[in-house]
DNA sequence: CGTCCACAGGAATGACGGGCGG
DNA sequence: CCGCCCGTCATTCCTGTGGACG
């Protein structure tokens, strides 16, 4: 036992037999060649060029799917605009937000003002305020702040195009100084919620990412593993079904690296010599298995009560549920659980979430006479939400009778 | 062909915890 | 320390609606 936990250590304390260098399969690495992007790369870099010469750029607005390399590609031009900027005395700042990440309109508000050295509390100001500091400081620094606000679609969805329009403007009323606006989304329509001012402003110039083909993701899973695997530690045939799984996937990029890189795990983990295409298999599995896994166990006390109800329903057999069932259910194990109730208004606004979140299925019917409902259906694996659910502080109990 | 079911989902409002400037 | 404002979560009240039934 203690030699085998001995020789397990050791392992890990040697060098790996798969990896090099495993942070280059990982999100954030920006490597230094972007394949199948030179094109995206010159246009964006052709219609930024212009502020290194003090001079007024449009605004752009990115659309693609997720892991097309949207994100990867306007870092690594802004990175190289800046260093050239610094090279030449050049006054230009880049700035690079995630509105999803950053949550709220205050937050991303917040956010930019940081990127120019500007604090600006969690909480307790005004949006207002934070953008008129932030107008402050622009004139102080006189510098042309490019601004990229990745996923904009979240924000406008969330709370309408307000801070588009404020940042659009600020220029008008701007002495010194300048803000340029990059809009990164993956969802297409989401330009007909701006308003037409918003839209014309902001898609003065528009790049559009296509998704990478089967052989263009080869291209570039190829290219990080020579700098992440050692040499023969990935087969060929891993590769191309890597490559092959993401292009189905939308030709999502992000997807293929994640599926690598833990696959790369899994046969370091298995003591395997090579990545295989059982493993590739497994990581996939894995990817999903997790994603669910998160979410679920995440989710707040009542949701995970109305998704209890919606299990204990599929598992009885029943195909489906009406809002009504639901809710009488979803009273019966609140008081169960000894946990004060919440109004079906409310319950229906976090079905929706769940809705949204693809954890649940739920479709408006007519049942003519009868009402118009909704028909929800629970849509992950039984297994998967016991496993969240189980060690839930309210929920576990409802698995152990 | 009008009714009326059984909800959907928008708007207004309130409670609450957190952080600000003064 | 206080009064104020914010974002978040939740409630209350409300109007809207597609189609089977009578």
């Amino acid at each position: 036992m203690v030699d085998r936990l001995e020789s397990l250590f050791e392992r890990y304390v040697s060098e790996s037999y798969i990896f090099t260098n495993r942070d280059v399969l990982s999100h954030d690495f920006i490597p230094s060649q972007l394949p199948h992007r030179e094109g995206e790369i010159l246009r964006l870099g052709s219609i930024l060029a212009p502020s290194l010469r003090k001079m007024k750029c449009s605004n752009v607005f990115i659309y693609g799917k997720t892991g097309t390399g949207k994100t990867a590609v306007s870092k690594y031009v802004l990175s190289r605009l800046s260093k050239k900027s610094e090279e030449i005395g050049g006054n230009v700042k880049v700035c690079y937000v995630n509105c999803r990440v950053a949550g709220t309109e205050y937050r991303i508000a917040a956010s930019i003002c940081s990127f120019l050295g500007v604090n600006i509390p969690f909480t307790g100001l005004s949006t207002a305020e934070v953008l008129n500091r932030f107008t402050v400081r622009i004139r102080e620094v006189k510098a042309h702040l490019i601004t990229v606000l990745d996923e904009i679609d979240v924000l406008v969805k969330g709370y309408g195009d307000r801070l588009l329009y404020e940042l659009t403007r600020i220029n008008e009323n701007l002495g010194a100084g300048r803000v340029s606006l990059i809009g990164i989304s993956n969802d297409l329509y989401f330009k007909e919620l701006l308003d037409p001012r918003v839209l014309s402003s902001l898609s003065e110039e528009e790049v559009v990412f296509k998704p990478y083909t089967a052989s263009q993701l080869k291209d570039i899973l190829l290219q990080r593993a020579k700098l992440a695997f050692k040499p023969g530690a990935l087969t060929d045939s891993a590769l191309n079904l890597c490559a092959a799984l993401a292009a189905s996937e939308h030709g999502d990029a992000r997807r293929a690296l994640d599926l690598l890189r833990i696959a790369g795990e899994l046969a370091e983990r298995d003591n395997a010599e090579k990545v295989e295409d059982r493993h590739i298999k497994e990581a996939q599995k894995r990817i999903e298995h997790d994603r669910v896994f998160e979410a679920l166990s995440s989710l707040p006390l009542h949701s995970k009560i109305i998704l209890h109800v919606l299990y204990s329903a599929d598992k009885a057999g029943k195909k489906g549920v009406t809002t009504g069932e639901l809710y009488d259910k979803y009273l019966s194990t609140c008081s169960q659980l000894g946990v004060e109730n919440l109004t079906s208004r409310r319950v229906g606004g976090l079905l929706n979430e769940l809705d949204m979140l693809g954890v649940v299925n739920a479709q408006i019917v007519n049942l003519g006479r009868y009402g118009r409902t909704k028909q929800i259906k629970i849509k992950v694996p039984a297994k998967i939400l016991e496993k969240a659910f189980k060690e839930d502080l309210y929920l576990g109990s409802l698995f152990n009778s």
